[in-house]
DNA sequence: AACTATTTATAAGA
DNA sequence: TTCTTATAAATAGTT
């Protein structure tokens, strides 16, 4: 579309390449801006000149049309790589927490102490010596809660059953 | 650049803005390869046509300079809106395991126990009664591991300061 | 950066 | 849709 037809092959000339580029890229933007305008369709543009430096153009905008493409090529690889690192890095961080709470879990809910055991070696001697004391609390927590549950249990199930005279004579005799 | 010059404006004819993006997308895309050979650049167009439908080219590849892209243009918005939402998500678990983890925090560092009372009211009978056993193992335990440490502190003072024979003499008088 | 001879893209028609 | 073609637009080489 010139003086002369040209190959389309890389232009081994810098100062050539340069112009050329700038000129064609000035052809696609005013090419994607008459689609977006004509077709009221998104569309984005993003070229890095042979130097490195980056143009976009973009209707509604760059980051809004990516933002749809990314989206809707999701399957495949949608995801940026400083996106990859960033949920790598919080699902490593992830895993670590969720790993610190597996420890609480097996204590409340399955009762076991294994794990909590290889934790005390790590202890120094003071909060062992904390620790000591807080079980004891907690062991009379827990006794106090037994008892009240036993206690409770037993008047529910007298509730349910109200005893007759005749077992009660039974009960008197034995 | 056809029979007729047009307006660049919103074509109102469904069938003819279908027609015309067709066209200029496959123009668009040409022009976008003949960049990308001549200059050795790096280009990405992403368009949607009016039906919704995205289409996309790239060199070397779409994400790979949408990817470029969004790294140089780090520092304004260069994050996505899925992008977003995903770190929002993650972060908000990540939250919620912190919070898990603090148990055992409190429990192996601080050594407070009141965390753990409020748990207990939750669990039913047959779990508190084996909590109660594993209590009484884990006191057992740390007892064992005091013990172990007392015994071991003392040997350690004496090898640190090794006795010699006045003191002895004096430790058995005494 | 402007100019302009040509090539290329494409609007309308088939 | 796809092909054709008259014409508008883009641009290669020049200044």
């Amino acid at each position: 579309m010139g003086r002369r037809k040209i190959k389309i092959a890389f232009l081994k000339d810098k100062s050539i390449r340069q112009v050329t580029f700038s000129k064609r890229r000035q052809g696609i933007f005013k090419k994607a801006n008459e689609l977006a305008i004509l077709c009221g369709a998104g569309v984005a543009v993003v070229t890095f000149s042979p130097g490195g430096r980056a143009f976009s153009f973009g209707n509604p905008g760059v980051n809004a049309v990516i933002d749809s493409y990314l989206y809707q090529s999701h399957g495949d690889d949608g995801f940026s790589l400083q996106e990859q690192k960033q949920l790598a890095h919080l699902e490593k961080q992830l895993k670590v927490e969720k790993e610190k709470g597996k420890k609480v879990d097996k204590l409340l809910n399955e009762n076991k102490v294994t794990e909590l055991m290889l934790s005390i070696d790590e202890l120094n001697w003071d909060d062992l010596q904390k620790l000591k004391i807080s079980l004891e609390e907690l062991s009379h927590y827990v006794n106090s809660c037994l008892e009240d549950r036993e206690a409770s249990t037993s008047l529910l199930l007298l509730a349910e059953k109200p005893v007759n005279a005749a077992d009660l004579q039974v009960a008197k005799i034995a």
